[in-house]
DNA sequence: CCGGAAATGGGTGGCAGTGCCCATTGCCGC
DNA sequence: GCGGCAATGGGCACTGCCACCCATTTCCGG
């Protein structure tokens, strides 16, 4: 057997990372050589260490895991991404897949996964969750019935501005005020947001935003 | 040295589980002997492992970290309790030391700090991490400005129903619906819990709810 | 160069949420 | 028994959110 795969580790969570650490660092062919608490701290370190592997959570400070992937891929596009998450969401994953991940695993069923997980990304083979799978099929499906239009809606830098702050429980009025633009507009990217993510009100988008990772509950 | 301490581990992710095992396993005073993937589960592996010690999640799903720890204390009066949360915030906190924990520790910042927080809870010590000292602080100041009255305001069983329907998106309307009650009740409750817990408004009550594990974001 | 998308701003109307006032019933503990 | 608290319900008024309509400016890519 060649040389050990090269990890990187991104999570805001020591405990996870230790516990994640100890299960990869136990299988002879794995090895994880940085802990990352923060995407940006992950793309930092992964320009010095060049790691075969990035294994990053969604939820993190400054960048989130999708956003990291997203750079990642552009900077080092043999690296090979797994994204490890607590939900269990269409969403983000076929975000994930868009932003170059190779494997998506949940916390709450990985274990053994994760290491099976590790082993087909550098076999370039996707690992899916079963979820994931039926996911895709439906994905399809709906691309099929509706001409083969694929989604690529992304939420635009503006948009994430105003969905951060609508989270955080700003109104309209104080959002306007710290963005030096009128209520108008504000609402009228409020509007576009739950329009482009399929959601209802500003509570949904708490609920998408605390998912996302754009901010602490 | 006696027998190691005996460690019930309860937290909805297998794969947090797996680590913390890791972790603790690997002290020679400390064995996990069962683990738990919910609050109810918990309780019912204590019922026949009599743990010495139980490490709790806040966030589980059917019941919550601080009800299991109410319940532990109840049915096993000498059991210790760890707190182990992703959230550093005064009220569950506080919540936690009511509900008998003697320890609260979080999972950014603990790795090693979990050991001595399990050694800490067995001599009878409390453990602390430093942002919580600084609350502790803080409220005994101001429970002494006040004039000594102790807060203890506990949420009620039926607003934590509406809580949770609050949380999960649905209008006054149709929690009356769910609750065979009238409106006006419904926000009454509502605005209960918006006082009882300082908060503003529907959309903080939702960050709260999912911080106390009452509900998926 | 032209079409589309992003960002900006306006008006109108309806409904929900929230605050503040009022009340009754039932239960528990001192 | 009586005081307090939980749970129930109502009225009124204000504010904010959201849906639907309208528009202009800028910039990028084919």
């Amino acid at each position: 057997m060649s040389t050990p795969v090269r990890i990187l580790l991104a999570d805001d969570h020591a405990l996870v990372r230790r516990g994640v650490r100890l299960i990869l660092d136990s299988e002879p062919d794995l090895t994880v050589v940085a802990e990352a608490g923060d995407g940006a701290e992950a793309i930092a370190l992964a320009r010095t260490e060049r790691p075969d592997l990035a294994i990053l959570d969604i939820a993190m400070p400054r960048l989130t895991g999708l956003q990291a992937a997203r750079e990642l891929s552009r900077l080092l596009p043999g690296i090979r991404i797994l994204i490890l998450t607590m939900y269990d969401n269409e969403q983000f994953f076929f975000e994930a897949l868009r932003a170059g991940a190779s494997g998506y695993v949940l916390k709450s069923v990985a274990d053994r996964d994760l290491v099976e997980a590790c082993r087909a990304a550098m076999r370039d083979e996707p690992f899916l969750y079963p979820g994931a799978v039926t996911a895709l099929i439906r994905d399809y499906l709906d691309r099929a019935a509706r001409g083969g239009e694929l989604p690529a809606r992304v939420v635009t830098e503006r948009e994430e501005e105003v969905l951060k702050l609508v989270a955080e429980g700003h109104s309209s009025k104080e959002i306007a005020g710290l963005l030096f633009i009128s209520v108008k507009t504000v609402e009228r990217h409020r509007a576009n947001l739950l329009q482009k993510l399929g959601l209802r009100d500003r509570l949904e988008l708490t609920r998408y935003a605390i998912r996302a990772g754009l901010i602490e509950p």
